[in-house]
DNA sequence: GTGAAAGCGCTAACAT
DNA sequence: ATGTTAGCGCTTTCAC
C-alpha cells in the first residue's frame, strides 16, 4: 500500500489532531514540547511514512544540506577517491554529495556550477579543468570553496595540493642518483598548475645534478594514456635515447607502461621508469613499478577539512580570505623495480 | 563586491517595477509574454545575477531535478563507471547526480535512501549491498528506481545485469577446452545474487564436460583483493593443486594475480588464470590475463536508459510493474596469454 | 506547552 | 499580455 502523494507536517499533525507548527518542533527536538507528545508525534510520523521535505525546509536556510564535488572524470585515480571520501565523510555529518563531472571542459564545468549554485549547496570541492571561464569562478566565489590539487594558475582558493614540485624532485633525484644523465620526461601542458610545477621540479633536479635536459626528451601534452603510449614511443625510437623516463600523471604512466611492453623492453634493464600516482598494478607489474605516492586519500580528506572549516567561516560571516590557505602534501618516492642503473 | 542576500525573483521585478509572476512566465519561456519584456527581464536576472532557487521550485512538484545513484564502494570498476556515466548522461537531460556510497552497509544504504528521499530525488539508481533491509526495499518502491547488477536475490526492481551465469560458463568452458579439469573457483558467497548465478555458471560448464567440482576447490568470500590473495594461495598449496583458476570478480582477480607472483607461478605455465571484468591493466600485464569482458559501460548505459524509462512511466501514473523488466548483458571472452594447455 | 499566523521563493490559477 | 492571489511544506515569530 504505497501512499501517491507524499506525507507533510500537516498530515502528522491532522492525524493527532493538533498544530503542525507543534508537529516541527517536536520532530526537531526544539525546547517546550513534553516528552509525552514528542514521543507520539514521531510515532505517528514514523507510522504515517512521514519524510521532511528538504526543499521547503531549505527556503529558511541561505542553503540546503548538501555540498557539490565537481571532478574532470574518473580514470584519474584522485577523483574517484576524492569522490568516495567526500561522499563518505560528508555522510556522516548529515550532508549529501552532488556529483559533476566536467570532461575538462569549461563550458560543462560551468553548467555543472551553475547547477550546484541553483541546488543551493552548502559548499563545493573542485577539481578544476584548467581553464576555467571567468564566470565560473565568479559563482564559487560566493560560495565556499576548496580547490582540489590546484590545476588552475592563479585561482586564489583555499586550495589542498601535493606538492607537485617536490614530487618531480624527488622522482628525477632517484633516477639522476642512480647514475642516470639523459632522462626524459612526460607530463601535462604548463596550462595546468600541476603540468607547470611538475616540469619545474624535474628542471630543478636536473639542474642541481649539473645536467642540461634536452627539450626533445620533454613531452607535455594530454593527460591520457594514448598520449604518453605514443610520446614514449617517439621518446625511444629517436636518435638520442633516454636511459631514464619519468612520467608525471598516473594514466600517461598507464600509457608509458604500454609503449614500452609493445616496444619490447625491458624494465629496468633497457629503460629506468618512474612512474606517477600509485596505481593498484603498480607493484604487480614486473619488478614493481618505482612510482610517487601521490597519497590520494590524505590529499582528498584534506581536502573535507578545509571545505568544513570555510563553510563554518561562511556561517560566521568571514567570507572569503584575501590570502586564502594552501594545503601542500609532501610525497614520498615508492622503491620498486623499474628503476635501476642505467644500461653501460 | 559578492551580494550577501541571493537575488529573487521579486528582487527582480522589484528592479523592473513589473510583478515578480511576470518574471518567473519570462524566464521560463511561458506564452503571452513580449518578447521585448522578455528579453529585459532576462538582461535584469543576469545583470543581478539571479540564480534559480532549486528547493523552492520543487515545492509545486512531487520530485526534484535530480536522482540519486547508490554504489557500494568505488574500487569496483563498475561503479567508477556507473558513476561517470550517469552524471554524465543525467546532465544533459538537466538532472543532478546525489551520490552515495554505502560501503556494503545495510544501515548505511538505508541512509543514504532516506537522504535521497528527502531531497525528492526524481529516480534512483542503486547497487545494492546484497542484505539490504526492507525499509530500504520500501522506501525504494516509491520512486522510480533501477537495481544495477542485481546483487540482492529476488529484489523485484527493473534491473539491467550481467549474464552472470553466462559469464562463468564462458569463462569454465574455455579452460575446459584446453584440457584443464582440476579447476578452481574464487567468487563472491551465495548471499548475493551475483555470487550465486556465477557459482551456477561455473557447476553448469564443469557439469556439461561430465566433471565434478571438487568442494575444496571452490572457495567464496568477500570481494576483497584480500581475500582472493589468501584464497589462491590456499588452494595452491593444498594436496590437489588445480591447473585452472577461475575468479569470478574483478577485485578478487587482483587479489589471485598479487597471489600467483608472490608464490612465484608462471601464466599459464604453472597455471591457467581467468580473470573477471577488464582493468585496464590486465592487458599489460605478463602476456595478458585472459578475462571475462563484464561490459561495465553498456551496462551503466543501459541502466540510465531504463531509468529514464521508469521515470516517464511515474510520471504518466503508470508506476511500479508487478513483472519488472530485466534488461542483460552477454558478457564477452577476451583471450589473452594467462591461459593455456594443462602442465603435463 | 501549544496554537495561530506570517513568510521563505516560486508556480499556477485566476483576474483583468 | 500583464497583475493579483493562492498555496507548496516548512520554520519561526508571536500570541495565549
Amino acid at each position: 500500500m504505497t501512499n501517491n502523494k507524499p506525507v507533510t507536517i500537516k498530515d502528522v499533525a491532522k492525524h493527532l489532531g493538533i498544530a503542525f507548527s507543534t508537529v516541527s518542533r517536536a520532530l526537531h527536538g526544539k525546547p517546550y514540547v513534553s516528552a509525552e507528545l514528542r514521543a507520539r508525534v514521531e510515532a505517528a510520523a514514523a507510522e504515517l511514512g512521514y519524510v521532511p521535505n528538504a526543499g521547503a525546509r531549505m527556503l529558511h536556510k541561505p542553503y540546503g544540506s548538501s555540498i557539490g564535488l565537481v571532478i574532470p572524470d574518473f580514470p584519474n585515480q584522485l577523483f574517484a577517491t576524492a569522490a568516495q571520501i567526500f561522499a563518505t565523510r560528508f555522510a556522516q555529518e548529515g550532508l549529501n554529495l552532488m556529483l559533476g563531472v566536467s570532461g575538462d571542459d569549461p563550458e560543462t564545468e560551468l553548467r555543472q556550477v551553475m547547477a550546484l549554485r541553483e541546488a543551493r549547496v552548502a559548499g563545493i570541492a573542485i577539481a578544476t579543468c584548467g581553464r576555467s571561464l571567468d564566470r565560473t569562478v565568479e559563482l564559487l566565489r560566493s560560495i565556499p570553496t576548496v580547490d582540489l590539487a590546484d590545476r588552475s594558475v592563479n585561482l586564489q582558493f583555499p586550495t589542498v595540493t601535493l606538492d607537485d614540485e617536490q614530487s618531480l624532485l624527488l622522482a628525477t633525484t632517484h633516477l639522476l642518483q642512480l647514475g642516470h644523465r639523459t632522462i626524459a620526461y612526460i607530463g601535462g601542458e604548463s596550462a595546468l598548475g600541476t603540468g607547470q610545477r611538475r616540469l619545474a621540479g624535474f628542471n630543478a633536479a636536473m639542474a642541481s645534478y649539473g645536467v642540461e635536459p634536452l627539450p626533445r626528451l620533454i613531452q607535455q601534452g594530454p593527460l591520457t594514456v594514448d598520449f604518453a603510449r605514443m610520446a614514449t614511443i617517439r621518446l625511444m625510437n629517436a636518435a638520442v635515447r633516454p636511459t631514464g623516463l619519468v612520467v608525471a600523471n598516473s594514466l600517461q604512466t598507464e600509457g608509458a607502461v604500454d609503449a614500452i611492453a609493445s616496444l619490447g623492453l625491458r624494465l629496468p634493464d633497457d629503460l629506468s621508469l618512474l612512474g606517477y600516482g600509485d596505481a593498484s598494478w603498480f607493484k604487480l607489474y614486473g619488478k614493481g613499478i618505482t612510482t610517487i605516492d601521490t597519497r590520494t586519500v590524505d590529499l582528498a580528506n584534506a581536502g573535507v577539512d578545509i571545505l568544513l572549516e570555510r563553510m563554518t567561516a561562511f556561517e560566521q560571516g568571514r567570507s572569503h580570505d584575501e590570502n586564502p590557505i594552501r594545503y601542500t602534501l609532501q610525497c614520498n618516492l615508492i622503491q620498486r623495480g623499474s628503476t635501476g642503473v642505467p644500461p653501460s
